[in-house]
DNA sequence: ACGCGCTGTTAGCAGTCGTTAACAGGCCGG
DNA sequence: CCGGCCTGTTAACGACTGCTAACAGCGCGT
């Protein structure tokens, strides 16, 4: 019994990948040292993943996934005004920044070290999650338009997204609940 | 007469780095491309700098100082109330983001693969610029502890320098405006 | 006119990278 | 007990990298 974690090892690798991609860029990291970080040698990845890029591409995919999932879970049913909406969309983002920083920062640092393929699928995603930002904050400010709401957006993700680049010493939800009461505030100048 | 712009091929390299960096990454352009897309090939780069690291440093180096001027500049005579300042550092800082968006990549992407002592230059000259960013913003909300300062500048600068991800197929001055005018808005929050 | 410094070239070197090949031990179903 | 799969190892290959060496044309001061 007790299943021993079917690809146990491949999370504990993707993790490791997150990390040290966030920290030293996707070549700056050798498929060597990352195999050292998780305690085999080199080439024993090629036992979990294709290659590299595919390494990083499970990465990317996975986050720009799970965002546009997020975003548009909390977006749909029309159920809520659209400052409720855009409240819930922060709320989220946040919560995710700060609970995955290396995602975050991979993201926009890697983005085109990826295969073609997944590069595509990878903007597709992260384009329908920016429109679901911008179509609440245009029902929210009825005139905006849509250029000026896409750099809105943009901004606020920046915003949002500075966690990593903080020390951030501080606790996590306390962080969490100054950056909401600045995005929301940020709004305010639409 | 009409000196022939002396180090005039420097700064062409400097500013087509500048470029390529942001784009690939410091990693992900070779010394031959880079060469190539100033029309000159390869090993001719060393003529004008020692290495590729340097290259590296010269430019983030600058951009650190260039900064820290511009923001010990605009917070110094101590003219001005402590709104005015604020003010004045976020206009100088999304110009500086919206006139050079490069630069503000690479800052932050690549600062670690600079050698030691030109990383802990550029670290130390981006700290004393978050610090004035805090002081003003602590003179401008007393009662405002150190820690959440720096996260709310850390913020602002991210909102500021959204820029690059933006597309921003917009007029510049007016995404300065909406830059400035969220992140003054943002500052309510505090 | 001469020589030198500046800026460019090509050839080549040493090191590192991602990847593949060949091999080996452990576990598990028949 | 046996045979295969899973997961790991080390060795080696080819490509590419940053960088140096050796050489050459040009322009300018004396």
């Amino acid at each position: 019994m007790t299943v021993p974690r079917v690809g146990s090892r491949r999370e504990q690798i993707l993790a490791t990948a997150a990390a040290l991609f966030a920290k030293h860029g996707f070549h700056g990291v050798s498929i060597a040292e990352l195999g050292a970080a998780v305690g085999i040698s080199g080439p024993a990845l090629y036992r979990h993943f294709p290659g590299k890029e595919a390494l990083l591409a499970e990465l990317l995919v996975d986050i720009s996934e799970r965002l546009e999932a997020g975003g548009r879970e909390r977006a749909a049913g029309s159920a809520g005004s659209p400052r409720e909406v855009l409240e819930a969309l922060v709320d989220f983002h946040v919560a995710f920044a700060l609970r995955e920083p290396e995602l975050i920062v991979v993201q926009d640092r890697d983005l085109d070290n990826l295969p073609d393929a997944d590069r595509r699928r990878v903007r597709r995603l992260q384009r329908t999650y920016v429109e679901i930002w911008v179509d609440t904050l245009q029902r929210l400010h009825p005139g905006l338009d849509a250029e000026r709401a896409r750099t809105a957006a943009h901004a606020t993700f920046g915003l949002l997204n500075s966690t990593p680049h903080s020390g951030s010493r501080a606790a996590p939800e306390e962080v969490a609940a100054l950056l909401r009461a600045m995005a929301l505030a940020s709004f305010r100048a639409l």
